[in-house]
DNA sequence: CCGGTAGGTGAACACGTGTGCAGAGCGGCG
DNA sequence: CGCCGCTCTGCACACGTGTTCACCTACCGG
């Protein structure tokens, strides 16, 4: 009588996981019959798929995803790239977007561009993995990437800047109306004088967001009175505040984000300035700490259960087309009134 | 002469991922090869290499990480199981571990329990992918996970409550000498009618610092005027803050963490109420709005830094060796003094 | 010249699953 | 009774990779 080399496997300091032919075994059907017993649509006898099922249960067997990803089927992953993941707004997309992809029965496998140089090299590795699609929140993101995943057959949906390729659909918001909007309340409420901060260049909504709130000015035959530089966070807010406001007669600052009006605002404060009995702040997307009390920013609604609803929407339909033609999904802005404006 | 099935191929709608296979017919070798072109330790001709790697490149070719990850060696995925994403201390440890599993080789799949209800049925879902360990942040999380995964053989990171268990390790904040360290601070400030608002009762962390509170009032002879609860949110602070003063003749206030401190902030202010003239109030975490102008909370310091470093080191010498016996990590905490103590 | 060694190379296998295919059993109908 | 069709089931294959094993070549020392 030999030893049964499961034991000794069983002494393994590592061991194996649980196989469908170990649950085969333990509830004596062939493995075939474990598989069908997952599989919804599959005939099998009632009777034995419960037994199946608890012999399972017993052993704690899960199907390997890898190894149904591997032939045929998807692998139900999803890549999440994102640009910067300690900017507000982006942080909140994702925080939603991977509560409706997990809905959905996706893995969103998160990347943090935030350290540029290795930006490629991270996107080189996680190809190797067979992604059902790749979600990007591009701000600066070179098209170059959904270039590399058109090779790899890997369908992309781009929020916050549009890529005309195919395979890649967009959603994006309507930035220049949205500022326009900012603009118009500002001078409804008598202010001539109006400064804008603007974010870096290698944003496209950076420009859309200043030519908007320009259109606007040029409308009521204004012009800004400055133009400053931030880089989209509360720091660079509160520094071009203080650079604008040491230079000029202001009495409205219409900033290109949140974190940057939040940060002018702070400013402000600090100084004892009246806001907004003489000068009046607005920012743009309405992430959650805007509406925070001592904040209460007047801002432009840059929806993002909107923008993420979109995302989700896109990603369904190309997965179930993938010869699809490429789409551009715009997300709609909205002013919300509070007490800085 | 009969048609090339290839070409058939090459005519699928949706065309086959190129494999290892097919850079060999390309650069005329063996698959086996290939396959040690992209490894480095391989034994291979220096020439040939350069070969497969030109011919690999041209057709796009990167290795199948899940069938690689199917016969034996790791999946490099990791499960970031996190309670409620909007939290901005979790949204923070988040970005930041992302980042260094990044770097690491790691690819984090991120699943949102903000959903209580699916939460189980999320976890069975992702287990069947062969992780290579799951990090959970858990404020109210069951050590039934933890159990589910000693089962599945999967190492288990748990940083805000501790889990004793095999394979399980912890990294944990010193929550009750950090409150304490606050409520001396107040007391050092002379005050002497100190408030708390507490976190809800399903997180350890909120009663530990509860006890340091309480312990560092006793030692100077006080107790706390009044405690009430809230559920971490900014929102919640300021409702509890509005119960409290409403109720309460009260002229400091130690809050479980930022956004509750936040929270109380804003209504104090509203209220026109001087901080720190004639309320303290001071936070727990030192998340980044914690520092923003116009907010500048004195709060305890809970390094998120060192927290991840924690993880992330513990995550590596576990997967060197499954075997290790389980260690709980400290994050030393450290007050942060501002403008509202 | 011969044996030994070291390194390069291809065939074959393992990994764990879903599924096509063919066969088996069985009930209904002519 | 014979045939058809339906449901259930097991075998075998495909998926794409890393790795082991045996084999071959070239080189070097004796």
């Amino acid at each position: 009588m030999q030893d049964d080399p499961n034991i000794s496997k069983r002494r393994d300091p590592s061991p194996r996981r649980v196989t469908a032919q170990d649950v085969a075994k333990e509830a004596g059907v062939s493995r075939s019959a474990v598989s069908r017993a997952f599989t919804p649509g599959a005939s099998l006898d009632a009777e034995k798929r419960n037994t199946i099922l608890a012999a399972a249960f017993k052993l704690g067997y899960r199907p390997n995803a890898l190894a149904a990803g591997l032939s045929g089927g998807r692998s139900h992953l999803v890549a999440i790239f994102v640009g910067d993941m300690r900017n507000a707004y982006d942080s909140e997309v994702v925080a939603q977007l991977v509560g409706r992809l997990n809905a959905l029965g996706k893995w969103p496998i998160l990347i943090d561009g935030g350290g540029r140089k290795a930006r490629d090299a991270l996107l080189g590795e996680v190809f190797r993995y067979p992604l059902d699609a790749l979600i990007m929140r591009a701000g600066s993101m070179e098209p170059l990437i959904a270039e590399q995943c058109a090779k790899l057959n890997i369908p992309v949906i781009c929020s916050g800047r549009i890529i005309e390729a195919d395979q890649v659909d967009n959603v994006c918001c309507r930035n220049l109306e949205g500022s326009a909007s900012a603009a118009r309340l500002l001078i409804d409420r008598g202010r001539h004088r109006i400064a804008h901060i603007r974010g870096p260049e290698s944003y496209g909504a950076s420009d859309e967001r200043e030519a908007g709130m320009r259109k606007a000015l040029a409308q009521a035959g204004l012009a800004p009175v400055a133009v400053a530089q931030g880089t989209y966070t509360v720091e660079s807010g509160y520094q071009a505040a203080r650079d604008l406001f040491g230079r000029h007669e202001i009495d409205a600052l219409h900033c290109a984000n949140d974190a940057m009006a939040i940060g002018a605002l702070g400013y402000l404060r600090e100084c004892g300035v009246d806001v907004p009995g003489a000068v009046s702040v607005t920012g743009f997307d309405d992430i959650a700490m805007a509406a925070w009390p001592g904040i209460r920013l007047t801002t432009v609604q840059n929806p993002i259960g909107a923008a993420v609803s979109h995302i989700v929407d896109l990603l369904e339909r190309r997965l179930s087309d993938p010869q699809k033609p490429s789409e551009v999904a715009w997300v709609e802005t909205q002013l919300v009134l509070r007490d800085t404006h």
